[in-house]
DNA sequence: CTCAAACGGATAGATTCGCTTCGTTTGAGA
DNA sequence: TCTCAAACGAAGCGAATCTATCCGTTTGAG
């Protein structure tokens, strides 16, 4: 084998930080973030995504698995806790911590591959795992179920405001803000512990979240207009 | 006075329209959101938007205006409740059903006019009562103040998931995507209850609210990148 | 009927986007 | 130390959008 990788880790390095700042851009720009920003948030050149990636969606898709195996990992750390509640306020905290929401734009822009399905399916599967041991135990309140954690995990995700300070660059507030949120998360945790009246409604069919994830491919991604 | 209005009540609907169609569209896609996709929205020509407002920013900071009248209603309305409790839930529930997260995208995209600010103080004055009422009769965890409370709203407030079935057009979705919405509320406002352990950290300074306002007069509203 | 007020949509001019091409830099092997 | 393919950054391309204006048409009170 002979000349094989004059500038080998240089390419690691770009990758890493690429893939860093597609998930930093998308948080803060959303689902119309554009390549040049990515690059340049990564300090590299516009073709050394190109190099690695066929197209926008292609790095996108892989965005995402790479974040779905973060779900399951902390699902993994949750259900290694031998207390039930501290497991799932783990699995929550952490899913609510890297997620930052970054995936929820871009549900539905991008297709689903088959490798994001099956790591979707295992993640489902690991949490249902561990809301069951939390409701056997009594200290999740009993009429919330996975579509509600779920919800409650992508609405946290989002974090408006420290995206906004980040924007506009107030470095000094960022870390009040993240402190505020935090605030925010253990209430909401608070809510879901035993010992609270009926929730209203039934809760919500599974096929809510699956199906925001079609693709509805390359045509009508447009505004609510009228027909 | 002669010849005054041929058409004076269509106007008065399309503005109202508009209006509507404003805070639709600004739901939906964010900062971005463009004149083309509200007047289309609102089902009337971009000339009859630019007729009423001399540019996209007056449309933007009247609408602000607008929703800030109805936090000061929903202020209002809670104070009346002679239960505190009753009258805070309704001051969440208010703000979180009907801004929507509208006016997160705005802050700092445009310029804050004296009517906004004005209004902003009313609005602060009123909530702040709210919650010294509810701190009071020990309805509310003594831990949680005012600006905890603004940002589980403002957390609240957005719906990705509601915005996106609207954007792909799933409507069959929709209303159980509002069951779900209301369940996550009442998650959050049971969490709010008295009874739980301390919160982490400490309030934040209401400095966080009021810096995010600031605008950065036309200039670099640029991506995450390096300097 | 008249005709000003209000309308909708085509259009201009500038910006932004995803992606390609190209000349330069780098560092492992000889 | 020298070589040269691999990897680099950035200018450039055509297409798509965006804000705002212009203009011919429709409407309804006098």
């Amino acid at each position: 084998m002979t000349r094989k990788a004059p500038r080998h880790a240089e390419a690691e390095r770009n990758d890493q930080a690429l893939l860093e700042a597609a998930k930093k851009v998308l948080a803060v720009d959303g689902a119309h973030a554009s390549v040049a920003a990515i690059a340049t948030c990564a300090g590299v050149g516009i073709a050394s995504l190109y190099r690695r990636y066929r197209s926008k969606d292609e790095l996108f898709q892989h965005l995402c698995a790479l974040s779905l195996d973060q779900w399951i990992q902390a699902a993994e750390r949750g259900l290694e806790h031998d207390d039930p509640w501290e497991g799932l306020a783990h699995y929550i905290g952490a899913c609510v911590e890297f997620s930052g929401g970054s995936l929820g734009p871009l549900a539905g822009t991008i297709a689903v591959t088959d490798e994001m399905a099956a790591k979707f399916t295992r993640s489902d599967e690991l949490m249902r795992e561990l809301v069951a041991r939390a409701h056997q135990a009594g200290v999740l309140r009993p009429d919330a179920g996975t579509m509600d954690i779920s919800l409650l995990i992508e609405q946290l995700g989002k974090s408006p405001l420290i995206e906004q300070l980040d924007r506009q660059g107030r470095t000094d507030l960022i870390g009040a803000a993240r402190n505020a949120r935090r605030r925010t998360i253990a209430i909401a945790l608070d809510g879901l512990r035993s010992g609270h009246p009926q929730l209203p409604g039934t809760e919500p069919a599974p096929a809510l979240l699956a199906g925001r994830w079609e693709h509805t491919p390359a045509d009508q991604a447009k505004s609510p207009g009228r027909p």
